[in-house]
DNA sequence: AGCACGCCGACT
DNA sequence: GTCGGCGTGCTC
């Protein structure tokens, strides 16, 4: 009987195909294994199976398998389901799922090979340049792969020069498909098992007299052996006899020492674990408020303001869990994912924690995507930002979402566009999992859900310690200048409060806005700006470099000295970033320590924490920065900060930009005093009567609440309605209004006239040469929205069906909040 | 998504 | 006249 597959393939297309398979590999094979599967003309890919079954396709003739790559599923059930969900949710493909989740050396591709044919020998008139340089390299290296082949011709299109000497028979071409990864060994050593006994060993000592450093090397074996009775390894040995590798095999060579190889993951704990901190009356409160409101329901907010010990919290209920031996998995944004919080939780529960980083290379990767599948203890508790909620858990019994609000949690691009707290929150659902949702400041429609009874609701009003809650006040920069109390970026009022948090020994943050407000250079003649030629915005000037800079296309050209437009050498620089903040700063203060941090001073894998650890070492009195500050991090001497603009957040063009400020200004704040003393807060404004900014300096969560959801409601948007947008992308400016003005039509008459809005255009018009129009779609939450989205999709397809618009990229993004 | 096939401008 | 640009269609 034949046998068949259906395989999903990492590919954007809808349906999965269907490979043949041989009965002796369909007993072998499950769903949740991967195989190699022919794909197209000439590519390898590593394809998902998903069911086995015995119905041949009609339509076409089925190719068989080239091999299978795993013995156990590596894709649990669980998974499966989630994926579905999120592709019909988030309408894309499973294949695009699954490219999202599993870790890219999973994800094999085929390589083009390429190798001499040695029988042949060519002279070098027979051969162009091109077909030179390709047989010249390949006598130097046996294989050359495609990617090498571009960097030695300097061009992309190699195909034909390939085909040519392939031709001519100097070259054979092989696809090869290599697993990425490779589980890291290490070596230890042993005494060999002649030496056991005790006379053989003084033997062996005594044999050794005239070799002193061989002698050495034994004996410190042994006093390794004697310090922690745990297998030693080859560098561990070599470090204490102070020896070389070479020494050491030496001792080998002669039947001394013998070695062995064991698998190491490479994401490990080493350190001492201490004891929970005991909770204060008030979290004791809010724990049992949780697990009360876990009997009835599956979902819970903590609401806790900033410094409350959420995270002590979570950790309680973890403990109270982990005898269970089931998951545990912590979600946190991105950068929230420091350090600190990680070896908090290390400290707290050892080896059982597994970090889940983007920052960690493949291999670390799948060392924990294999912990989790096979629920190895020591990946019990998972932490990790969005993808982590990917994993291939077990059986999960708690989900912890952390800073729920924070937007990071939704991915914009590529898809699956979605959003981990609400697809955790799905999770949570498969499993019967519980999910606590935990933020200072949630968001709107967490806080509705939880007001309408769809979530559990626990507030947690008190600080640390009892510690107050710093001191908002607002400062009137419109006033400050018409007095001309303004240095600068500097009110007279901020600088005497820094002055005096700097006399005291105590340390300052400022935030700014992000960079997006950074400098822009224009002509005082004739008020030129330069913009990118690819992206219909204003180039940035970055001092540290000299340069200005696309923020969208990394496009920079040198700085100019002259006007581009009118040749006049006046130009200034409008605006202002946080380069600008610290330079300013640098001349106020000349005597004390000042740093930036923003996506500039963070590059590299350990920026962010240098930065970190120098402000907790005190070595920083003034640190600088954009959001990054506002995430997680707890600082003691902190007493003051200070915010420079905040009607630029205010007056963002969003309907989340009021909830959004008032969450940032809420956050920052509360890295100020953090202990005894009351922390003090400044925010420089144009606009202090703002709603806004007076509920978050009054600290009235309730009701800026209230007010955003009327606001929510009276203009439909959620919690009331769904948003979905579709951005139509395309470098000819004519087909872009063209097909947007059909999309819109289309989905209204699909839809009804007042579910569509636009097709308006986004803030920034164009891209990397692409013109972008954006069509929004508001769903009621009393319609259906399988329904409505089977509509979309429908508009999508005959959409697709229209020869001229056939190249415009459409975009569905389902929650585009 | 990749990649091959196929039709039009700037060069030997 | 070709080389190489990218529009378009397909992949079990």
């Amino acid at each position: 009987m034949p046998y068949f597959i259906d395989a999903i393939l990492p590919i954007p297309v809808e349906k999965a195909f269907t490979y043949s398979i041989t009965e002796a590999e369909a007993k072998f094979l499950q769903a949740g294994m991967r195989v190699a599967v022919p794909f197209g003309k000439s590519k390898v890919y590593a394809a998902l199976v998903k069911n086995i079954h015995t119905t041949p396709p009609t339509l076409y003739e089925a190719k068989e398998i080239e091999h299978i790559l795993d013995e156990k599923p590596i894709v649990t059930q669980k998974q499966f389901e989630l994926w579905s969900w999120m592709a019909s949710y988030y309408m894309c493909t499973e294949g695009e799922v699954m490219r999202a989740s599993l870790p890219s050396a999973f994800l094999l591709e085929s390589e083009t090979i390429i190798r001499l044919q040695p029988e042949v020998v060519l002279q070098d008139e027979d051969l162009q340049d091109d077909e030179f340089l390709i047989y010249e390299a390949l006598q130097h290296q046996s294989v050359i792969k495609i990617q090498e082949v571009m960097d030695i011709l300097g061009k992309r299109k190699v195909l034909p020069t390939i085909k040519k000497l392939l031709d001519k028979g100097a070259i054979s071409v092989q696809e090869e498909v290599y697993e990425q990864y490779k589980p890291k060994l290490v070596t230890f050593v042993q005494l060999h098992s002649h030496y056991k006994e005790e006379k053989a060993f003084v033997a062996l000592l005594d044999s050794l007299s005239r070799a002193p450093k061989q002698r050495e090397l034994l004996l410190a074996f042994f006093s390794l052996k004697a310090k922690t009775n745990k297998p030693i390894t080859t560098l561990a040995l070599q470090k204490a006899a102070n020896a070389t590798a070479t020494q050491v095999k030496t001792l080998v060579a002669k039947g001394i020492f013998e070695t062995y190889e064991k698998r190491k993951d490479r994401v490990e704990f080493e350190g001492e674990t201490s004891g929970t901190k005991t909770l204060n009356e008030h979290q004791v409160e809010a724990l049992a408020q949780v697990k009360e409101s876990f009997e009835t329901q599956n979902v819970c907010l903590l609401h806790g303001v900033t410094a409350s010990g959420k995270t002590e919290i979570y950790v309680s209920i973890i403990e109270e869990l982990l005898h269970t031996g089931k998951q545990i998995l912590y979600l946190l944004p991105e950068i929230a994912l420091t350090t600190q919080l990680i070896s908090r939780l290390q400290n707290y529960f050892g080896e059982k924690v597994a970090v889940f980083h983007s920052k960690y290379s493949v291999h670390e990767r799948v060392e924990v995507w294999n912990n989790v599948l096979q629920n190895a203890s020591k990946a019990q508790i998972i932490i990790g930002a969005r993808s982590a909620m990917l994993l291939p858990f077990y059986e999960l019994e708690l989900i912890v979402v952390d800073e729920e609000h924070e937007s990071s949690f939704k991915q914009y691009d590529p898809a699956p566009r979605y959003h981990a707290r609400d697809a955790a929150v799905v999770l949570g659902h498969l499993f019967k999992a519980k999910v606590i949702l935990g933020s200072a400041t949630p968001s709107v429609e967490t806080v509705y859900n939880a007001r309408h009874g769809k979530y559990g609701y626990v507030y947690l009003g008190h600080r640390h310690g009892n510690i107050l809650m710093p001191e908002i006040n607002l400062v009137d920069i419109k006033e400050k200048q018409r007095k001309r109390e303004m240095t600068g970026h500097f009110s007279d009022t901020l600088l005497r409060a820094i002055t005096d948090a700097l006399q005291l020994g105590e340390q300052v943050i400022l935030f700014q806005n992000r960079r997006g407000f950074s400098p822009v250079l224009e002509c005082k003649t004739c008020g030129h700006a330069p913009q990118c030629p690819n992206c219909d915005v204003s180039l940035t000037y970055h001092k540290y470099r000299n340069q200005l800079r696309c923020h969208y296309c990394g496009h920079h050209i040198a700085m100019q000295l002259k006007c581009m437009a009118c040749g006049s050498p006046d130009l200034t620089t409008k605006g202002f970033g946080t380069e600008q903040i610290e330079a300013e700063l640098k001349e106020l203060y000349p005597e004390y320590s000042i740093a930036r941090m923003d996506s500039d001073t963070t590059r590299g894998k350990y920026g962010f924490e240098k930065i970190i650890t120098a402000f907790e070492q005190e070595e920083i009195d003034i640190l600088v920065g954009t959001q990054m500050l506002t995430k997680g991090l707890d600082f003691r001497n902190v007493t003051l900060v200070g915010i420079l603009n905040a009607d630029s957040m205010l007056n963002f063009p969003d309907f989340r930009a009021h909830e959004r400020s008032y969450q940032l200004i809420a956050q920052v704040s509360g890295r100020a005093g953090r202990t005894e003393k009351q922390g003090k807060v400044l925010v420089q404004t144009y606009n202090p009567y703002h709603q806004i900014l007076q509920q978050v300096s009054a600290n009235k969560f309730d009701a800026m609440y209230e007010e955003q959801l009327q606001e929510r409601h009276d203009f439909k948007y959620p919690p009331f309605y769904r948003l979905v947008r579709i951005t139509l992308r395309h470098r000819d400016y004519q087909k872009i209004e063209e097909s947007s003005i059909w999309v819109a039509k289309a989905l209204r008459q699909a839809l009804g006239r007042d579910a569509v809005l636009g097709p308006e255009t986004p803030p920034v018009a164009r891209i990397r040469n692409q013109y972008r129009r954006n069509v929004l779609i508001k769903i009621n939450r009393r319609q259906n929205l399988k329904q409505i989205k089977g509509l979309i999709a429908r508009v999508q397809t005959s959409f697709k069906a229209i020869p001229q618009y056939r190249s415009v990229r459409l975009i569905i993004d389902v929650d585009c909040y």
